[in-house]
DNA sequence: AAATATCATCGTATATTTACGATGAACGAT
DNA sequence: ATCGTTCATCGTAAATATACGATGATATTT
């Protein structure tokens, strides 16, 4: 019954509150930060940074994934993940909206 | 066992998380943003304006309490909910600090 | 072709989230 | 004191999220 809800507002409320359920969680944050850092970034090399399974950073991969915040592309048997600049890039123009409607400074 | 590695994260990447795990609900955003546009409001006012039952919305305004982005005042057999202007500007400026961390733009 | 490396997916267990109706607590009004 | 109003909490059900090991798929190497 989670959730059944959701289509009753609005679509833009659904995309926010969408990018910020991909972000509520400290590892994929992390992830972030790291494909920034690293510019881009295999798997295993991720999994190397967390203190997580292979199993379970890729399930974090693929929320991020999802939301359209990050890329993977196939290179060889690796998958080289990077940020999606343009997904991220429009996350933080509608963050930036919804902070100035709210907040009074 | 969810999140029971959650120790393993720098607060400041699980605080955000948590910022981000109370924005991550259409109905939390749409509270907020009534909050906003009525600088206060009784609860009974928010359940009027949400597709949620009395108790939904309760709990929902708990989790937005529970990290501190708004405040309850009780008025006489009424609750008065307002928004944090503390939290809310902290969770602008680390959230803008993520974001420009992250963004090549 | 067989073995290895890399990563996604499956199966599973547990915790959390979402939602609702029912109940309870606190207050004001009668 | 009793009644109605307001809201939080309890109990419950179903969906999601988190985590892991095991397995499967794909590509490279031998």
């Amino acid at each position: 019954m989670a959730f059944s809800k959701k289509e009753e507002f609005t679509k833009e409320d659904m995309w926010l509150a969408d990018i910020a359920k991909a972000l509520a969680h400290p590892a994929r944050i992390r992830i972030l930060k790291i494909l920034t850092s690293m510019n881009a970034c295999m798997v295993g090399n991720i999994v190397e940074q967390l203190p997580l399974s292979q199993s379970t950073v890729s399930q974090h991969l693929k929320e991020l994934k999802r939301v359209g915040l990050i890329e993977g592309e196939i290179d060889g048997p690796k998958v080289c993940y990077c940020i999606n600049n343009k997904t991220l890039t429009k996350a933080k123009k509608e963050m930036d909206k919804l902070y100035s409607k709210l907040c009074n400074c």
